[in-house]
DNA sequence: CGTCTCAATATGTATATACATAATTGCCAT
DNA sequence: ATGGCAATTATGTATATACATATTGAGACG
C-alpha cells in the first residue's frame, strides 16, 4: 500500500503533501476562517482527511508550531495562537525627501557605472537564475556638505532595458525606475555593519565605524527589477515604523 | 534494537538528539568554525558520528535549510550559506520565537530590576507628560551558549499596575506584556550604533563594535505601556521586512 | 572531440511502527 | 465531597524502510 505520490495529489500542482497540508491549514488561520483559540483536528483526524500517515501530519503541524502560527498541547490538541502578524510599513524611502525634511540641501553625485555580464554575486543578489546584463551603479547622497548614504546598486537590464542607455548623472536610479517600473513585491533587509574602507572614504568617516545598513530587492511581475544597498553613517539615520495591529 | 534515548545521550543533558544535531552545527557555523561555502559532512557521515537514523538528521538538516543557515544540493551535499543568520521579520517580534528558529536553545536572563519615579529621560521615552512610577528592567536573551540581544525596559505602572509585582525573572517582559495588555498602536525606531561599554560587556563584544538597535514604543488606548530598546551585535542579525503595495 | 546516455549518489518525501511524556479524565477509597 | 491513583489520549521523538528526483561523472558513440 506504499504509493508515494508527491505529485498530482488528486487533481493539484505537483507539490508535497507536506505542503499541501501547511498551506492548507496556514490559510485557514491567515484569511480568520480559523480563529485565535480555535482548535484544529487532531493529528489522526487529519490523518484521515489527507489519507496520510501521522509523521507527515506531524512534520507539518511542528513546522507550524516553530513558525508561532499555532500552539501545541499534549492531550489538548493544537490551537491557533493569537495575535497574528502585524505587516510592517517601512515604504520605499525617498533620500531627496528625507533630506529636505530635515531642512538641509539635497545634492546626488553619481561615482561609477558599469555595464556588464552578471557575475554569480549580482544573480545572488538579484535572484537571477541565469546570466544576463545587469548595471552596476555606485553613488553618493548628500545632506548640505555632508555626506548623508552611499548607495550601491544593481539593475537587472533584462527587466529594464532602457537603463542600459541612462548614464544617471543627473537622477538617482531610485526616482528614475519608480517613474518607469512598476514594482509589485519588495524586500528590505536591515542590519548594522562597520564600515568597509571604500565605503568609509565615501561617507567621510572611520573605517569601522558602525553604520546602518538598508538592502532593498524589488520585483515586477515575479521578475527581479533591482538591488539597492544604502549605506549610512550610524547616528545620522534612524528608520522609523508606525504599526497599528490589522484588528483583533 | 530500539532504544529511544530521549534523553542522557551520553552524558548530556536532557535534550532531544534533533535538539543537539541542531545546536551542534548551529555552532559551528555560527562562531565561524565552519566558513561560509565550506561543505557540511553528509547525512550518512552524520548518522553514523551521532548513531541515529538518517531521517533524523534528514529532519535537522532541513530545519537548518530552512532557517537559512545551510544550503542543500542534490547529489552534492550541504553547504554553509554566506551571510549570517537572517530571520525576524519586522513584525512584533518575539526573540525566543527568532532564537529558536535558528535551532538554538533559548535562554533568559534577568539583570536588573528597579521601580522608581520617572526621571524626565523616562518620560521622553514613554511620550508620558505627568510624573509616575515606572519600572526599569535590563535583560539578555541568549542563542546557545552566546548573548543574542541586550533589553533595556521602561513599564508605565500607571498603566500596567501588575508589572510591579512581578520579578522577571522567569518570563521576559515581552511575552508577559503580550499576554496582558492589548496594545493599539506601535512605533519602532531603528538604527546602527557602536556598542557602550555597558552593554558590550553584557552581550560579550568589544567596546565599539557596531549593533543594531531596535526601540519600540507602545500604545494601548493613546497611552504609553512601555518603551524597549534591543540591541543586537551585528552580523548576528538581519531584519527582513517584504512589501507587497497595498495598491490604491 | 563533443555529446548523449546511464549508473551512482545524496537529498526529498512518505510509510508503518514503537515507545516516551504530559495532561486530563474518571474511578476508587477514604 | 475529595484527594489521590490509574487509564486514556494526543503529542513528541526516534527507527527502519521504500521509493522519487536531481545532479554528477564516467563511459559509449557518432
Amino acid at each position: 500500500m506504499s504509493m508515494i505520490e508527491t505529485m498530482e495529489a488528486e487533481g493539484g500542482e505537483a507539490v508535497s503533501l507536506h505542503q499541501r497540508i501547511l498551506s492548507d491549514i496556514s490559510e485557514k488561520i491567515l484569511s480568520g476562517a480559523w480563529a485565535p483559540g480555535h482548535r484544529i483536528p487532531f493529528e489522526h483526524e487529519l490523518t484521515t482527511e489527507y489519507n496520510c500517515s501521522r509523521m507527515t501530519v506531524n512534520k507539518a503541524l511542528s513546522q507550524l508550531a516553530k513558525a508561532g502560527l499555532i500552539e501545541r498541547r499534549r492531550r489538548s490538541g493544537s490551537f491557533v495562537r493569537q495575535p497574528q502578524s502585524q505587516a510592517a510599513v517601512l515604504e520605499l524611502h525617498d533620500i531627496r525627501i528625507e533630506v529636505e525634511a530635515l531642512g538641509l540641501p539635497y545634492r546626488y553625485e553619481r561615482l561609477a557605472r558599469l555595464k556588464r555580464r552578471s557575475s554569480a554575486d549580482d544573480r545572488a543578489l538579484l535572484g537571477l537564475s541565469a546570466p544576463g546584463l545587469v548595471l552596476s551603479l555606485e553613488c553618493l547622497h548628500f545632506a548640505g556638505q555632508r555626506p548623508f548614504a552611499h548607495e550601491q546598486r544593481l539593475i537587472n537590464l533584462a527587466a529594464v532595458a532602457e537603463a542600459g542607455e541612462e548614464e544617471f548623472l543627473g537622477i538617482a536610479p531610485g526616482p528614475w525606475l519608480i517613474g518607469r517600473v512598476p514594482w509589485s513585491q519588495a524586500e528590505h533587509r536591515i542590519r548594522a555593519t562597520a564600515a568597509a574602507d571604500h565605503v568609509a572614504d565615501a561617507l567621510d568617516i572611520e573605517t569601522g565605524a558602525p553604520c546602518l545598513v538598508v538592502e532593498r530587492r524589488t520585483w515586477s511581475a515575479e521578475h527581479p527589477v533591482t538591488h539597492v544597498r544604502f549605506i549610512y553613517p550610524a547616528e545620522s539615520h534612524t528608520l522609523v515604523a508606525r504599526f497599528t495591529p490589522s484588528q483583533g
